[in-house]
DNA sequence: GTTAGCACTCGTTTTGATTGAGTGCTAACA
DNA sequence: TGTTAGCACTCAATCAAAACGAGTGCTAAC
């Protein structure tokens, strides 16, 4: 059987109509609400045959049908547009995110609030891991007898404290001075590599300056090693509860289980095998890998975050959600944030700091 | 009328039936369930009276009593007694909280996913605000040509970045002297006392090291004493959904938007009034200002946080929560958290660093 | 190939009767 | 005077039957 033109237009009529109501749409409605100039009989010929193609299914007898999870893909694959934003979108992002924002996390925070109140839906925001990111700087500061922070910058300029402890640490001077050999050493190292060979060779030529360096080095390498936490910023959970998909708290409860794990919400913004692309993927219902999360779709991006990582977006609705909307508006914050964040961490030229 | 010993014993009867079944009290279950060797019909005349002083209530003609939000204040202030922790919560609370955690977010994280799977309700945490708190010592770190970061070490052994931008940042020795300078003039003060005209003062004095670094100094200055947001931690806000008092969607929505602004939980958390008492403090239903809340209950009290500052720690559930418990509880984990934060920010006495 | 007509299906809504938990009141009892 | 058995009454919750109606598939006519 063939997808012809006709049958297309249904398709993309009950789709269109579910999104909007969450009702079983019927071949009537079809006729009535879009005009395709053929009779509910016709209508309802086709839509038999769109049953047996399976991009459609009945609810029971007596309903009329909403879309299945292969239809929402030929849907998302072949027949939906991505729009532009309307005025209001426009201008309520441009209010909502401020480009004089001078912490990362604000900025994400904003980001993932302002997404979710566009959209109504849920939003999932990632920072990157640091791994795999070099070290450009690090610097011991002193905290008390026995602690120094060890504040690391990376080549995207993001800055993370260590806590350092040992017996009689030196002080201020001694830790600067220590700071400098550190570098010395760690310079343009990657974070996951900083406990290789070649570190611990250097490491031995330390050795010569006293047991109390030796050990303020190790502390700082084993402690800058440890694997970073991702930072996640989650906003508009609530919105979920809206849909009437959702009204049955115990789905609801499933669902928001899944939102208090940091586990899952990474797996669900899932990465690392199309990181490349700047691609916006989409992922509908049943097609990720989450029980929980089955009457889900999420639509999900990179966005750049300096020279070589990046980190994720992710809007998650029900599955009718309104992709061609979520679509238009992801696309537009990556654009805006690609901006503001390469303005926030100096731009990449004239990045490069010799101290 | 008087509230005597067989009032209050029918009381407590109907607030821990209603809070274990969440049904409205009869007359007949108490006499059932509570040996108190009265009739139903005694038992009903006593309601009668317990209702007409504001104690109890009644849905409707046809069902038991419910407690009032009077009824429960009663209770707590009166009736409850704090009990020791079972076997199984305090073997579950040791194995929760780790004592070697090196980050204060980690442990805040783990309390209060302890808390809420412990008690099955949610729980808020807020790390103290750092304002009223001094600063103990402030250093420059270099990130690239146009910025540094100040890296501000508090009393309390709190460490905060700032990012700090001006044309032509000194390099990392310049910036290391200029550190020490601007630790002469601002250890000691408290982060919100920064901008005194005593700082105003000192600072004309730098005047003649030349405008760069009066410019990096404002800079410092400025960023420094912007407020800082509190840190929050927050678990088990789906538990909420398996209480039937919120089985209402609408309901439950209502909350989930309360969860989600952060003024809203930080108002939730209160303190300040009464933040010197080491005191468990309980907010019943509609005693909060905020019609959001109106159905849930908080306990909430203070944890010690270095010298002067606190943290705040809430449990939230519904009215009838078990208050008993919950106190319990949360009575153990403030003790424990003071001697984990006190071993952590390497105790009082030697937290002192003259550099 | 299209469509009007019609019988049929089946979930939803409505209605009305029934049930039962719980009350308040009264009268009897200790 | 306090307690209790008894009873009429109230009212939400439950249940079954009936009516409704949205929607379908099939057939026959155009």
């Amino acid at each position: 059987m063939k997808l012809n033109e006709r049958k297309i237009k249904i398709l993309e009529a009950i789709i269109t109509d579910y999104i909007a109501t969450a009702e079983p749409v019927g071949s009537r409605t079809i006729a009535r609400k879009y005009d395709l100039g053929i009779s509910p009989a016709t209508i309802r010929n086709e839509m038999s045959d769109l049953e047996e193609m399976g991009f459609i299914e009945q609810p029971h007898t007596s309903a009329g049908r909403i879309p299945s999870q292969s239809g929402y893909r030929m849907y998302v694959d072949n027949m939906m547009h991505k729009r532009m934003l309307t005025d209001d979108e426009a201008e309520f992002l441009k209010n909502a995110i401020s480009f004089n924002v001078n912490r990362v996390e604000y900025l994400m925070q904003q980001t993932a609030k302002a997404l979710a109140m566009l959209t109504n839906y849920t939003t999932v925001v990632a920072e990157p891991k640091s791994s795999g990111v070099k070290i450009k700087h690090i610097q011991l500061v002193p905290v008390d007898k026995n602690t120094a922070a060890a504040v690391v910058v990376t080549e995207n300029n993001a800055i993370k404290n260590h806590m350092i402890k040992a017996k009689n640490m030196p002080d201020a001077d001694g830790l600067y001075r220590l700071s400098g050999k550190i570098n010395s050493v760690l310079e343009n190292y990657a974070l996951d590599d900083i406990n290789s060979d070649k570190v611990q060779e250097a490491l031995k030529e330390f050795a010569d300056y006293g047991e109390l360096i030796v050990n303020v080095f190790r502390a700082v390498i084993s402690t800058v090693r440890q694997e970073e936490d991702i930072h996640l910023y989650t906003s508009g959970v609530k919105n979920l509860l809206g849909f009437p998909e959702f009204s049955d708290v115990k789905k609801a409860k499933n669902i928001f289980q899944a939102f208090e794990e940091k586990d899952m919400l990474i797996t669900l913004l899932g990465g690392g095998e199309d990181t490349a692309a700047d691609k916006i993927e989409i992922v509908i219902g049943g097609e990720n890998k989450m029980e929980e999360l089955k009457d889900c779709s999420i639509v999900r991006a990179n966005y750049r975050y300096g020279k070589n990582s990046v980190g994720r977006i992710g809007i998650i609705g029900p599955t009718r959600m309104n992709y061609s909307q979520t679509v238009s508006v992801l696309d537009e914050i990556i654009r805006k944030l690609d901006t503001i964040i390469d303005a926030m961490l100096g731009g990449g030229e004239d990045g490069d700091y010799d101290g």
